[in-house]
DNA sequence: CTTGACTCTGTACCGAGGTACGGAGCCTAT
DNA sequence: ATAGGCTCCGTACCTCGGTACAGAGTCAAG
């Protein structure tokens, strides 16, 4: 019913699927972020669950992780049964650094936000100055009193 | 009152108060991150707010934009009353960015966690393999209908 | 007035993440 | 059966974001 059909995918067609070239799919394999994969008569063949999983790498890239970072997020997406404990201390990790990203990033976004109204109207009160402050402190950004060292 | 005295810091003092090393100030310098110093007898000097613009740049960094982004941001950040309407654009697009890194990163934490939390009880139901989708669609993942291309 | 810690400029090098190239084999289509 | 287009492998090269010299000047302490 789906569209998993084409189970055996050239190289070529895997790296058009998923956006890329044929030498990141190369390179991906080189660097055990795809598993290694079966061959007839020599070439490598690829299935459906190659191009989600090149498509998964390169947003998580987007996301501000490495392709080591990638790797690990790929371990706990496909081990499920092996290594069970292990990867959940990394979950706990991995989940703590993905929250900050979010925390930060709607403080940037609240930022770029209000700078982006302030220059709609035109009163010239700058909201602009406080985004490089917004990553500086934890409690509510904006408020004018003691600072908090790292 | 604050600590904002010794408005001027010597290249080694910015590097060290805002954890870089000195041939990162003087990179950022010549990528045009930082405005160019004053000099006193040829040595540059610095002041707080570049403190704060170098650690502005190194988290939006670890957030996932380049430098480039980085240095839109700071246009973003220090010109608020010259080019106003240019930015303006500028914001909206680099707004549309950003919620959609949190749309994802959230998508992201979820499936972490619901691993995670798999992994916690013994049950053997794998929450895993939905990580790798977590980017693939917009309307609220998991759901096993019809498929759309970017 | 020398020694050590800093600064200056410039250029060279580094690791991550690819990208391209050369020389070969295979596989249709004409 | 040969031309075009794919694949193979290995190695070389590229950009980005730094990092590390080398060779020189400055400055403060002893």
């Amino acid at each position: 019913m789906e569209n998993t059909r084409s189970e055996s995918m050239t190289i070529g067609a895997l790296a058009k699927a998923a956006g890329v070239g044929v030498e990141t799919v190369r390179f991906y394999q080189r660097k055990g972020l795809l598993e290694t994969p079966t061959r007839t008569i020599g070439y490598r063949t690829y299935g459906e669950s190659d191009v989600r999983t090149i498509r998964f790498i390169k947003r998580v890239q987007e996301l501000g992780f490495s392709l080591k970072d990638a790797q690990d997020l790929l371990n706990i997406a496909l081990c499920s049964r092996e290594t069970r404990p292990r990867l959940a201390e990394a979950c706990r990790k991995k989940t703590n650094e993905i929250r900050q990203k979010i925390s930060d990033l709607n403080r940037m976004l609240e930022m770029v936000h209000q700078f982006s109204d302030a220059c709609g109207s035109e009163s010239s009160n700058d909201a602009s100055c406080n985004l490089l402050d917004c990553f500086e402190n934890d409690w509510e950004c904006c408020e004018p009193s003691s600072r908090r060292k790292k």
